[in-house]
RNA sequence: CGGCGUGUGGCUCAGUUUGGCAGAGCGCUGCGUUCGGGACGCAGAAGCCGCAGGUUCAAAUCCUGUCACGCCGACCA
C-alpha cells in the first residue's frame, strides 16, 4: 500500500470534541470519522485493525469448538416478546414499525435469535454441548455515547452463545471460554487485560466476569486486592466493614441541629465522628414511586447496583417534596415513616452510639444504638468499597480502586432464555429439559480504541504488531532523489513479495510531515531510506516504541526487517497461555 | 431526563458585549525556493455564520422558537 493512495486524511490539530487521547489520535490519524452521535465510519487503516482483531477472535472461538453464524440486525418484536425483553428493556432497544405496521427491534444482543436458531436442531441430548458465535454490528441507543469509539451506539461485537445439558457442563465450558478470552487479549497485544467479577445486569444469570483494560479514563471502577488477587467491578464488589463494637453506648437523645442537611454539616455541628454517623440516601421504585431509603455509615457511599438487586426492581434517585412522608435532610432509621421501605448497610452494624436523622425537621438523634432501638434488624451490603478497605476474600486491608474499560464479558445465563422461549431437549430417558446457556461478548471497535488508549504516546498510537494496520512503514525521505527512490522501491517490493504488510510513503513531501504521519499511523516497524543513510549504504530501522534503532546495510535490510517482525510476533506469543 | 456549554470555509478558532463589506491560522489547487520532526514566498478556490420566524434602513451580532452536538449527572453493557 502506498501512503499516497491511503484513503483518510491525517492532520495536526486536535478536534474540539475529543476528550481522551485515543479518540483524538484515531480521528487525527485518519482511522475513523464521526458520522453522528455515537456513530462512526472506519477508514481503511482502522478497518485493517478491526479485521485482524476479528480474525484473532475467530481463531480462538473455533479452537474451543465454536461455529460461526450470522443473525439478522432487524428482529421481529415477537421474538423479544417471547423472552419478555420487548417490555423489560429500556430505550436503548430501538423499536420500530415496518410498512405493515408490525413491530421490530434492532438487535442489541442476540440471546433470542440464538435460541430461535437452534431450538429445533437441538431437541436431542446427543447434540449437546455446542457453541455458536457471530461477528456483527449492533445498535444500542445509549443515553450518552462518549470517548470516541469506546462508548458508541453502533458497533461491531463478537457474541457467542453456548448450550449445555447441565450446570456442570456449563461450568466446564465457561472455564474454557475464560481461557480462550485470555488468549484473545494476549494475542491482540494486551496481556495486561484482567478479569473481574461483575454484576449480571439486564442479561440475567448468576456467574459473570468482565475483561478490563486498566486505564485512568476507563468508565468502570474496579476493586483490586493487592494481597490475594481478588478483583471485582465496583458494582459487584462485596463491602466488608469492621466497627468497634466495644465502644461505650450512650443515652438516646433528640438534639436540635438547625440547617444541618448533610452528614458533614451534622458532624461538624455536633463535633462528632463521621464514622459513627448514619447517612440516608433516598430512592424511589420506578414502578410505583414508593420510597426506598438506604442507610449507610456517613463515610460510605451507596452502591446503587447492589441496592437495586436487593430491592428486586429498578429504582431512581428520589425527589422529596413537602408533603411526602420523609423529611429531607433529617431522615434516620429510628421512628421512620412506615410508608418507606428501608435498608441498613453492613457499615452500620455494631456501632454503639450513632448520630442519625430524627425524621423531624431540624433534629438528629445522638446515642442511637440500632440493636437497642430497633431490635434484631438485618444488615445488607449496599455500600461501595473504599480505597484501603477490607478484602472480602483474604480479610486484609489491602483494597485499591482503579479504573478500566470493559472490553469483554462472559456470563452464565442459566435457563432464563431457554425457559421463556420454550427450548427443550429430550434426555436419554425420554425426559424433557431446558438447556443451560452461557453467553460471551467482545466489543471489537472498543477493543481497538482501548488498545490505542493504553498504548500511545503524544504523537500517535503504538499498535501491537498483531493488530497493527501495517507491520512495516517505509519512509522514502527524498523521493526526488533517484538512488533513494530506487532503494526504497526495491525494499518495498522485496518485503511485499515476502508477504509482509507494508505501508510505503514515497510522497514528495518534507521529512517532518512524513515522520508525523508515520507516528499517527503507528506501524510497529519503521524504515527510513534517505540520501544521508545511503551515504553509508544503509537504511535506518526503528520500532514505533523506540526500543530498536539500527542502521542496517541496504543488502541486509529486507532480511533484518523480516527478522525484527518475527521477533515482535514472538514477543506477543510469549504472553499467550496454552490450554 | 436534569445542569452547564457550543454551533462561523474541510479542521482549529476570532468576530457577538456596543448591529454597519465575512476574518485568521492550518488544510486544499498552481508556481517557485527548500528538504532528517508538520519550512517559506507568490497566486488562487472554498462560507445559507445550525435552522425558522421577528425587530431594524441594515442582523453572524438583538429577540422568540427550534434543532444538533459536547461536557457533568441520571440511565445502561
Amino acid at each position: 500500500m502506498k501512503l499516497a493512495n491511503l484513503i483518510g486524511q491525517r492532520f495536526k490539530e486536535k478536534p474540539a470534541d475529543c476528550v481522551i487521547d485515543s479518540h483524538a489520535l484515531m480521528v487525527r490519524g485518519g482511522f475513523m470519522k464521526y458520522v453522528g452521535n455515537g456513530i462512526y465510519s472506519e477508514f481503511p487503516a482502522l478497518r485493517r485493525i478491526t479485521a485482524k482483531i476479528e480474525n484473532i477472535i475467530r481463531k480462538e472461538m473455533d479452537a474451543i469448538g465454536g461455529q460461526e453464524v450470522l443473525f439478522p440486525v432487524v428482529l421481529p418484536a415477537s421474538l423479544w416478546e417471547e423472552s419478555g425483553r420487548y417490555e423489560s428493556v429500556g430505550n436503548e432497544l430501538v423499536r420500530f414499525k415496518d410498512r405493515n405496521g408490525s413491530n421490530h427491534v434492532l438487535g442489541m444482543t442476540h440471546e433470542e435469535a440464538a435460541v430461535h436458531l437452534v431450538r429445533e436442531y437441538a431437541q436431542s441430548y446427543t447434540k449437546y454441548p455446542f457453541m455458536i458465535y457471530q461477528l456483527q454490528r449492533k445498535f444500542r441507543d445509549e443515553a450518552r455515547p462518549r470517548a470516541g469509539m469506546i462508548r458508541v451506539r453502533e458497533f461491531t461485537m463478537k457474541d457467542a452463545y453456548s448450550f449445555h445439558t447441565s450446570q456442570e457442563d456449563l461450568d466446564k465450558y465457561y472455564e474454557l471460554c475464560f481461557k480462550a478470552y485470555n488468549r484473545i487479549f494476549q494475542k491482540a497485544g494486551v496481556p495486561e487485560v484482567i478479569t473481574v467479577k461483575s454484576d449480571s445486569g439486564m442479561m440475567g444469570g448468576s456467574v459473570s466476569h468482565e475483561y478490563m483494560l486498566l486505564t485512568p479514563v476507563g468508565e468502570d471502577t474496579i476493586v483490586i486486592c493487592n494481597e490475594c488477587g481478588y478483583r471485582s467491578n465496583m458494582e459487584a464488589a462485596e463491602n466488608r466493614v469492621e466497627n468497634n463494637t466495644d465502644a461505650a453506648t450512650a443515652e438516646l437523645q433528640c438534639i436540635e441541629t438547625p440547617d444541618c442537611k448533610t452528614i458533614e454539616d451534622v458532624c461538624a455541628f455536633l463535633k462528632s465522628d463521621v464514622e459513627s454517623s448514619c447517612k440516608a440516601v433516598v430512592y424511589q421504585k420506578n414502578s410505583d414511586d414508593k420510597f426506598v431509603v438506604a442507610f449507610v455509615r456517613g463515610d460510605y457511599e451507596v452502591n446503587e447496583t447492589k441496592l437495586r438487586n436487593l430491592v428486586g426492581e429498578e429504582i431512581h434517585p428520589a425527589v422529596i417534596t413537602e408533603d411526602d412522608c420523609l423529611v429531607a435532610g433529617y431522615i434516620g432509621p429510628y421512628n421512620i415513616s412506615s410508608e418507606a421501605e428501608f435498608y441498613l448497610d453492613v457499615s452500620l452494624e455494631g456501632i454503639a452510639a450513632l448520630v442519625a436523622g430524627a425524621n423531624k425537621e431540624g433534629y438528629h438523634y445522638t446515642g442511637l444504638n440500632l440493636k437497642r432501638e430497633l431490635g434484631d434488624v438485618s444488615y445488607a451490603d449496599i455500600s461501595k468499597v473504599k480505597e484501603g478497605g477490607i478484602c472480602p476474600c483474604c480479610g486484609k486491608r489491602s483494597i485499591t480502586i482503579k479504573r478500566g474499560i470493559e472490553v469483554g464479558n462472559i456470563f452464565q445465563l442459566g435457563t432464563k432464555y431457554t425457559k421463556s422461549m420454550d427450548m427443550q431437549y429430550t434426555d436419554e430417558n425420554g425426559k424433557s429439559h431446558y438447556p443451560v446457556m452461557g453467553c460471551y461478548g467482545i466489543g471489537v471497535g472498543r477493543l481497538a480504541a482501548s488498545i490505542c488508549e493504553a498504548h500511545h504516546d503524544e504523537y500517535g498510537p503504538v499498535w501491537p504488531v498483531s493488530i497493527a494496520p501495517w507491520e512495516v512503514h517505509i519512509c522514502c525521505l527524498r523521493a526526488d532523489d533517484e538512488e533513494t527512490k530506487k532503494t526504497a522501491d526495491g525494499l518495498y517490493n522485496s518485503l511485499l513479495n515476502d508477504g509482509i504488510e507494508v505501508i510505503y510513503d514515497d510522497r514528495k513531501i518534507r521529512p517532518g510531515e512524513m515522520f508525523s504521519d508515520a507516528d499517527l499511523i503507528g506501524a510497529p516497524v519503521r524504515v527510513i531510506v534517505s540520501p544521508r543513510n545511503l551515504k553509508e549504504s544503509s537504511v535506518e530501522v526503528t520500532t514505533r516504541d523506540k526500543s530498536v534503532k539500527e542502521m542496517v546495510p541496504v543488502e541486509n535490510a529486507a532480511e533484518y526487517i523480516k527478522e525484527l517482525r518475527s521477533r515482535l510476533f514472538a514477543e506477543i506469543e510469549s504472553h499467550v497461555e496454552n490450554f
